[in-house]
RNA sequence: GGGCGGGUCGUCUAGCUGGUUAGGAUACCGCCCUUACACGGCGGUGGUCCUGGGUUCAAAUCCCAGCCCGCCCA
């Protein structure tokens, strides 16, 4: 009985957890390596590749975002300890307008000016380069901060090495017809000068004035008014339509207006578009008012009367409004209208207007020459490769369906912006053929020597040859990041990482991200672009407002960090919400956190004092038993979560198990067991406790460490080996602990009436019981962990069987 | 105007493939230093499960209508 009367000293000594040891920690998996992705394709591990969303850089992170970067660490840290050979990589986004932006504002100049030389050019682009490399730097440094175990790739979305796999592509779609060149009505931002696809317009509200203007009837005469918010277009005015249910205007079917001002004599036309109760039911159709606009000038095959220029100032067809702004010409015309009596009435209208998603200002549709991905001929294709894509949680992919629905113009992929990919195209001024280079290498047209000795076609020689000035969308680089992260171009690993990937996004980029790359993969690889799809909602302030710079409630993470530890800042990151909805941020359960920490602290200290022993040589206890069975059951539901990519389901239970459960009723309730001080139990039932209480702490150790991953690896590196947490195995549930698990919850519902009762009487929870109480047969399996922990003095066993408890005073 | 999501204790959030005393966190109120933990333990107050219909033996859960909020799109 060698263990009885025996000083338990615990290997853990400290009442609470010392977070100075969290950089120490961080340190070491760094410096141990232990994160490494293994690339050599023979490493026969299954393979999950996450095809991490490259941030744009453009600031520090906030909370929602670190979180959502956290969120990913712990799926991969799961999948990694379930014995995946794991990539997660991380790079940044750093192509297209933001840093343009930046740097104009920064530096205070004019971009189109300043890239009209090659000379000039290349310098902007040093300065986006710079600019971008010196806040990328703070981005990769508050991941590792976070605790996160992505593999740093310094090359990002504008390196060598991602442009040319851009630019491969591209070439390869050319060649096959999917891209093709057109001028046409497009959403032209005139503030940044370029082209918009739909996905990137937003709608803004406000109250525009209404003009009805006076129009003459070519061959009566009579005076007809239209309502219109955009007179200064009268000049490009083409028709005019009435609704064919509209009986006011039957009359005028064939006949003819006349436009004021500018006198062109344009047709009178039915159209289903034209709403009745709108103005006065007649409207006029110009090149391009609007969405409606466009449409029926492609429909009727109208030849269009362009009055606004690409700066959005109006051209030589608007006659006297030549120069002028779009807002000044409206005022200057509405002048004009007024002085010649041909305004009737104006009105306030609230209305919904497309804006540039990157600077609100107003689009226009101008008719422009670009670059057009083919997508109209995709669409059947892209809802049936969607189906084979799995989703978590499954009720977003309705998201991206309804999307795929409502595309209805090919994909514009050119700008005229700087930086960002080149469009790999050269051109021979000669016989205007449109000349591919070879991919596999990064193209700048704009200054790169032309790599043809002369045009194939006409043979004009070199010098007649020039490279294209246009950059592509940069959606049309973010849109194949799955290969850049599949190492597409090495085909044995290519093969190997391609079909194990998983995209993990917000909802929010569901239309472009999500959308492009599925259209851009099943194009180029006739597949679906991933295995799996996670898609997180977004990360909200503690009020349940998106977080903007203009609102001014970005929440910084260092502070908490600082505060509550890494761990518990994770916490919270786990247990806002479930998957795929929003989640706030709350002060709140960062501290349940930090208390979790110390609890786990607690009851491994407590645990710290016994010996592991061996498993041969322990008696279980029917309550030892169902403690087993109790951690099979959380290892199932954790490890079928965590499948599914969800943490907040494992944090909770995680939680819930640990505090409730094992430590409130099971740790209480082997206490006087395992310290056995009286000799009261055998020697194998006093080990049984040490082996129960390691084994369920060592597997909530494992289960939890992908989440909170200091405090865990911690404490395993105390109690259970030198080497870290993070390379363990969670293991599956055992089949040798499927016992009933009845004695706990008796457990629990006794502890529960007991306690209660010692309240009732004003006893003190460590006072002895005197009150006769009986219990039904069932409690016979734990009465002496009950007599022990509630130190009962005077209890009877009945006879029959049932949940019964009673008290007699 | 259309689509999607949501409306559950003061606050935040589970449950919603129908049967739970509607769970948890936090806040609040009591009591307790019980040998891992007072950054703890125990007990308690607190809910028209948005409204109104319907299906059912049974609805927070399914169906219909409406109201409100958010997002996306016209």
């Amino acid at each position: 009985m060698g263990f009885i009367g025996e000083e338990f000293k615990p290997i853990i000594v400290e009442k609470r957890w010392d977070r100075a040891e969290e950089s120490k920690i961080i340190e070491s998996w760094w410096s141990e390596g232990i994160y490494k992705f293994n690339y050599d394709p023979s490493d026969d591990r299954p393979v999950i590749v996450f095809d991490t969303p490259p941030p744009y850089v453009s600031g520090p992170w906030n909370v929602g975002n670190l979180a959502h970067y956290m969120q990913i660490d712990m799926v991969a840290r799961y999948f990694r300890m379930r014995g995946y050979n794991v990539l997660l990589p991380f790079y940044a986004d750093r192509n297209g307008l933001p840093v343009e932006v930046q740097v104009e504002r920064k530096f205070n100049l004019n971009i189109h000016e300043l890239a009209s030389t090659p000379n000039g050019r290349m310098e902007f682009l040093k300065l986006c380069k710079s600019e971008l490399d010196s806040v990328e730097k703070i981005l990769v440094d508050g991941l590792i901060r976070g605790g996160c175990s992505f593999e740093y790739w310094p090359s990002g979305t504008d390196s060598p090495e991602y442009r040319r796999i851009t630019q491969a592509t591209f070439i390869e779609l050319f060649k096959r017809g999917l891209i093709y060149e057109d001028e046409r009505p497009v959403n032209w931002c005139p503030r940044c000068r370029t082209t918009l696809a739909d996905a990137e317009l937003e709608y803004k509200s406000d109250v525009a004035k209404l003009y009805y203007i006076k129009f003459k009837v070519h061959e009566t005469g009579e005076d007809i008014v239209i309502a219109t918010t955009r007179p200064e277009l009268l000049a490009a005015c083409s028709i005019v339509i009435y609704n064919p249910f509209d009986d006011r205007y039957k009359r005028l079917h064939g006949l003819h207006a006349v436009v004021p001002i500018y006198g062109q004599i344009v047709p009178i036309v039915e159209r289903g578009e034209a709403k009745p109760e709108f103005g006065t039911g007649l409207a006029m159709i110009c090149s391009y008012g609007d969405s409606v606009d466009v449409k029926i000038f492609r429909d009727m095959g109208l030849e269009p009367r362009v009055i606004i220029d690409r700066d959005g100032r109006m051209n030589e067809f608007s006659g006297f409004l030549r120069g002028l702004s779009i807002v000044e010409a409206r005022m200057r015309i509405v002048e004009e209208l007024y002085s010649r009596g041909l305004i009737v009435k104006v009105e306030d209208l609230v209305r919904e207007h497309p804006v540039c998603w990157r600077c609100k200002t107003p689009i226009e549709f101008i008719n422009s020459k670009e670059y057009f991905l083919k997508q109209l001929d995709f669409k059947g294709d892209l809802k049936r490769v969607s189906q084979l894509m799995i989703f978590y949680p499954e009720e977003h992919r309705r998201r991206l369906l309804d999307w795929i629905e409502s595309v209805s113009t090919d994909w514009p992929i050119s700008k005229d912006r700087y930086y960002a990919t080149e469009v790999p195209v050269w051109r021979c001024l000669d016989c205007g053929e449109i000349l591919l280079p070879e991919p596999g290498r990064y193209y700048r047209p704009w200054i790169d020597e032309p790599p043809f000795q002369q045009c194939p076609k006409c043979n004009a020689p070199r010098g007649r040859l020039r490279g294209e000035l246009k950059v592509l969308d940069t959606w049309f680089d973010s849109s194949i990041s799955v290969l850049y992260v599949s190492k597409y171009g090495d085909d044995k690993l290519f093969n190997k990482l391609f079909p194990n990937t998983v995209r993990p996004q917000g909802y929010d980029i569901i239309r472009t991200w999500l959308y492009y790359s599925v259209l851009r993969i099943y194009q180029l690889m006739g597949k679906p672009a991933f295995k799996y799809v996670r898609i997180s909602g977004m990360g909200l302030d503690e009020k349940g407002e998106a977080m903007h710079k203009s609102k001014g409630n970005v929440i910084d993470p260092e502070p908490y960090l600082k505060k509550y530890g890494v761990d518990a800042f994770r916490f919270w990151a786990a247990s806002a919400s479930k998957l795929g909805s929003d989640y706030r941020f709350s002060e709140q359960l960062i501290k349940t956190g930090s208390l979790f920490i110390t609890k786990l602290w607690n009851i491994s200290r407590f645990i710290s004092s016994f010996p592991r022993p061996d498993p041969s040589e322990i008696e279980l206890r029917p309550l030892d038993k169902a403690m087993l069975s109790s951690l099979n059951m959380l290892l199932d539901k954790c490890i079928s979560a965590y499948n599914s990519m969800d943490v907040y389901t494992p944090i909770n239970e995680i939680y819930n198990f640990t505090w409730n459960l094992f430590a409130s009723h099971y740790i209480e309730a082997v206490k006087s067991r395992a310290y056995n001080f009286n000799g009261k139990y055998p020697y194998g039932q006093q080990k049984a406790s040490w082996y129960v209480l390691h084994e369920v702490l060592s597997n909530v150790l494992k289960l939890l460490a992908p989440i909170m991953p200091i405090i865990t690896d911690s404490i395993w590196r105390r109690l259970y080996s030198k080497r870290s947490i993070h390379l363990e195995r969670i293991d599956d549930p055992r089949s040798d602990w499927r016992y009933s698990s009845k004695p706990l919850e008796l457990l629990v519902n006794a502890n529960s009436k007991i306690w209660n009762l010692k309240k009732n009487l004003g006893l003190s929870l460590s006072s002895p019981i005197k009150v006769e109480i009986k219990f039904s047969k069932e409690y016979a399996d734990i009465i002496d962990e009950l007599r022990d922990l509630h130190k009962l003095e005077n209890y009877v066993i009945l006879e029959y069987y049932g949940e019964t408890i009673e008290f007699h005073y």
